[in-house]
DNA sequence: GTTAAGATTGAATGCGCTTTCAAAGCCATA
DNA sequence: TATGGCTTTGAAAGCGCATTCAATCTTAAC
């Protein structure tokens, strides 16, 4: 089984790099402490030493020990991120987001799951503390306000999915409220009346804030709110399938469902498909975070789009302006309905 | 938008810990050496001093330098780990299982992607050995086998995906073969004859693996091959969906298609579902890879189970133990097939 | 033609920890 | 009691780099 690619690189020496800062200084003719200047240009270097180190750190294939540069110096170049899954659809954009942005800038994230356990989550930090990282992003942090407020004394820290600002800490926040009304507004206006809500896990801000515009929506339309048409879901995709199990098997009736995420959709399609409920002809079908998979379900999932990967990058963009002494003034985009096959008019009441 | 948890730990002083070796030393009344030692276990104390250490370290709420020790010892405790994208859904299980296992040793992850990319990888691989990180794990590597037996020269390093074994060098290889020759043995089973092959990239060496295992179940079945009914493919949703389109367009006839992973499945669901064609009715549909959201497809997805979980588990667990100095000896679980709802006996040709 | 201020540079110190190296303490043996 | 062999412990020397601090070299102003 070979690989008949050529190599990109030589990959210098293939062997850790043994060449120190004091190996091209002495190349080059200078003193170490005139390499290090050069290298993070931390002062006013005579062009000839300048052209003479970058020589020497060329031919001798210098790169400096990151590890050494944090203990001497403080800074690492990396950036703690401490998402909740990173096997998550929604995490997986969102963390390819900061490692897009980071990157270019030559700094390097450090990923740590803390499977939504606030004990897990506060030790995520200390870890990314011990580590002396610059910088720290939180995603959807299930910690209290105070702890993070606490970390942001130490460290630059952004957070997602909350509402709190701060000397070091900077948060970025959607619009889950308007989200949400808009895709029930979609379904109202494609003639639905009885709509149910499969609520997202009510311990993340975010769900609430969904369910939220639920019902602001079915209230701006002088609907009245059916709460035998809410059921309480998790996030994943099984709770969508026993939420449509629960409504069918107590006989609700019901011509379009909305789902708090795409995952749970997932599950109620697949649990309406059991019922031999047909989306769109039978049941309307909306979901929420556009997740790359639910363009290809079938049919296509109507949603909003959730800027999973913008939101990454904004983040990620964040820290680096905070850690560069500047105040970020980033904003996410306002929520987007997508509208696909997965939703149409209404037809009749099954 | 309050969080009404309670913190968890007390999260020490808040601000990096500032407690140095060298404190708990006095504290304790021994010298940094033996401090060190009792750290490491790298030597004999009594226990009398022992004793007084931990306590010192307790009271004094000491976390050891990731950075010095990095620096004085040549151990960073972190493990570097390439992966072609963090986004993909088979990628996210086995960094899950990387976490999983390098978690509990003390050892942190350090994650980079390649995008597939050769001259990308060989980057990572060179900021990876910058980083002194202990041992690597590259996930499909893309680099050739003598560029990955370089790596090796200098670092513990486990592959998968590759079938090549050296002194400091593991792979783990799942056999795609025999994945393919099963999926299509259950649709010959299902009386299906005419059976559509999407390809996935050939430049994948496991990609043609799957191919010649779908060829050799034709050829064991005495079926003639057909390469009409093979499109190639590359991996992505839309080449299965374009691979649809493209037998429809070319009015092949064909009563199965098995699709060389999920991802491509589910496009071409979606490309049957837009030509009128059902699932299982009209035609069955096989993937591989059984990807989380493959089970609740519309209908479930019948494929074979790739354990992505379980290969990040033992590549984690293998690299640790080249680094402890012994030689892993895991072992990948066979090909399994899952028989869901997405295939069917065969009704007629269409 | 001086002198003071400013621009460049190098020597030296330390970041926090691991690791020789040698000294000191212990036991058993003769 | 004296001697050799182990064991426990501390002092000291870095790991590779950033960073004062002081020295040297320019340049401009008087």
């Amino acid at each position: 089984m070979n690989n008949k690619n050529k190599d990109p690189a030589p990959l210098r020496s293939a062997s850790k790099s043994p060449v120190t800062l004091e190996m091209v200084a002495k190349l080059a003719g200078v003193s170490p402490s005139t390499v290090s200047r050069i290298l993070n240009g931390t002062a006013v270097v005579s062009d000839a030493k300048r052209e003479a180190v970058v020589e020497a750190t060329k031919t001798l294939g210098f790169v400096p020990n990151p590890l050494a540069r944090g203990l001497a110096g403080g800074r690492t170049f990396s950036i703690g991120v401490v998402t909740q899954a990173i096997d998550s659809p929604f995490y997986g954009a969102a963390l390819r987001g900061i490692e897009d942005e980071l990157d270019p800038a030559g700094y390097s994230p450090l990923f740590m799951s803390a499977h939504w356990d606030p004990v897990a989550e506060a030790r995520c930090l200390e870890v990314l503390h011990a580590r002396r990282v610059d910088g720290i992003v939180v995603l959807m942090p299930r910690l209290s306000d105070a702890a993070l407020q606490a970390s942001a004394q130490a460290l630059p820290v952004v957070v997602t999915g909350r509402e709190l600002r701060a000397a070091q800490l900077f948060s970025l926040n959607f619009d889950n409220f308007t989200g949400a009304l808009r895709a029930t507004e979609h379904l109202l206006a494609l003639g639905h009346t009885r709509i149910a809500f499969i609520t997202g896990d009510e311990e993340h801000p975010d769900a609430s804030e969904r369910h939220r515009g639920y019902r602001a929506a079915l209230q701006a339309a002088g609907i009245g709110f059916d709460p035998q048409l809410v059921v309480p879901g998790k996030y994943h995709e099984i709770s969508g399938l026993e939420a449509v199990n629960h409504l069918v098997a107590k006989k609700r009736k019901f011509t379009a469902i909305f789902a708090a995420n795409d995952q749970m959709a997932a599950g109620a399609a697949l649990g309406l498909f059991q019922h031999g409920l047909r989306v769109p002809e039978d049941v309307s079908l909306v979901g929420f975070d556009d997740l790359p998979t639910s363009v290809y379900a079938t049919p296509p999932l109507s949603t909003i789009h959730q800027p999973a990967y913008e939101l990454g990058r904004l983040a990620a963009a964040s820290v680096l302006q905070m850690i560069a002494g500047t105040q970020p003034t980033a904003e996410l985009p306002s929520p987007e309905l997508l509208v696909r096959g997965s939703s149409a008019q209404v037809r009749s009441s099954p």
